[in-house]
DNA sequence: TCTATATAGATGCAATTGCATTAACCCTGG
DNA sequence: CCAGGGTTAATGCAATTGCATCTATATAGA
């Protein structure tokens, strides 16, 4: 019987600012990237994922687990992935349904370039408004607030 | 020249958890509202300024200041209200090109309805995960990162 | 072995978003 | 008074998302 349908006043006011602001930050990332001609955040997430997997390349699936992305969104993503020539799929020896993904040259390349202004974007947005102990104190406190499994 | 290009590992940590986490917790929520029948969460965004307006109603930009919102987004959800008759679009005396929007009664009955549903996400999802003093601070701190303007 | 069930990924179709442009109106300066 | 520029809101069209379903393969169990 702890569970309260009418959350507290800091509750409310905590999610606001998490969702006004969560939103806020990606979209002027999102306008950064767009004005110096690069793909969108979401092209980042999957490209980074790959690059940290190195040539093992990474399962459509495990990009689900890791990006939290939908499953039609990935195998889309993927095509578009694909058709630019950022990553290739391989078949998969002991799995006749599934496919590797793998960063190619140029997808490294890209995202290499998307980091540039990401980062510098990150750096502006929140490394430059907090200490790193108050930004160390922002993970721990939304760690908190992360669902059933984690990650990072 | 205190900008830096490359961000700190305090900063990234806490953008990637930023993003994670406003991300998975937005998706519960619109999935504890999509289970029990009701309209996304955008909806709720625009009833409730809409409510909290009163009468008067509020012109779809300042609708747009508020929300945040696009504003092609926000002519087409006004649309879509319009369309479920949740609100009412009405000529503004003073200004021909504008119109005021006004929430209906099922407007309002609507909007009770998702809080009950949504109010029980933030309690669940923010207020049982942490005290009242952390999330004052989660507040404070992400106060911090807000963009030029403010509001809530 | 063979069937039932689960998993991996793709896809048709409708709804929504993003972008660019447009239409209608307002306001200021000459 | 009116031309030029700004503001408010809508919209055509392309891209993306969401949903449901589908195909193909894998795996467990009778």
């Amino acid at each position: 019987m702890t569970e309260k349908a009418t959350p507290s006043p800091e509750a409310i006011k905590a999610w606001a600012r998490l969702m006004r602001v969560s939103r806020q930050l990606m979209e002027s990332a999102e306008e950064a990237l767009k004005a110096a001609g690069l793909p969108p955040l979401a092209w980042y997430d999957v490209l980074h994922e790959l690059a940290e997997a190195g040539e093992g390349g990474l399962r459509p699936f495990q990009l689900i687990e890791r990006t939290l992305f939908a499953q039609y969104n990935i195998s889309r993503l993927l095509a578009r992935l694909e058709a630019d020539g950022l990553v290739e799929k391989l078949p998969v020896a002991d799995d006749g349904r599934g496919q590797t993904i793998r960063i190619t040259a140029s997808g490294r390349e890209i995202r290499r370039q998307m980091w540039a202004v990401y980062g510098r974007s990150i750096a502006e947005l929140v490394g430059a408004k907090l200490s790193a102990d108050e930004l160390t104190m922002v993970s721990a406190l939304l760690g908190r607030l992360r669902q059933p499994p984690a990650g990072d």
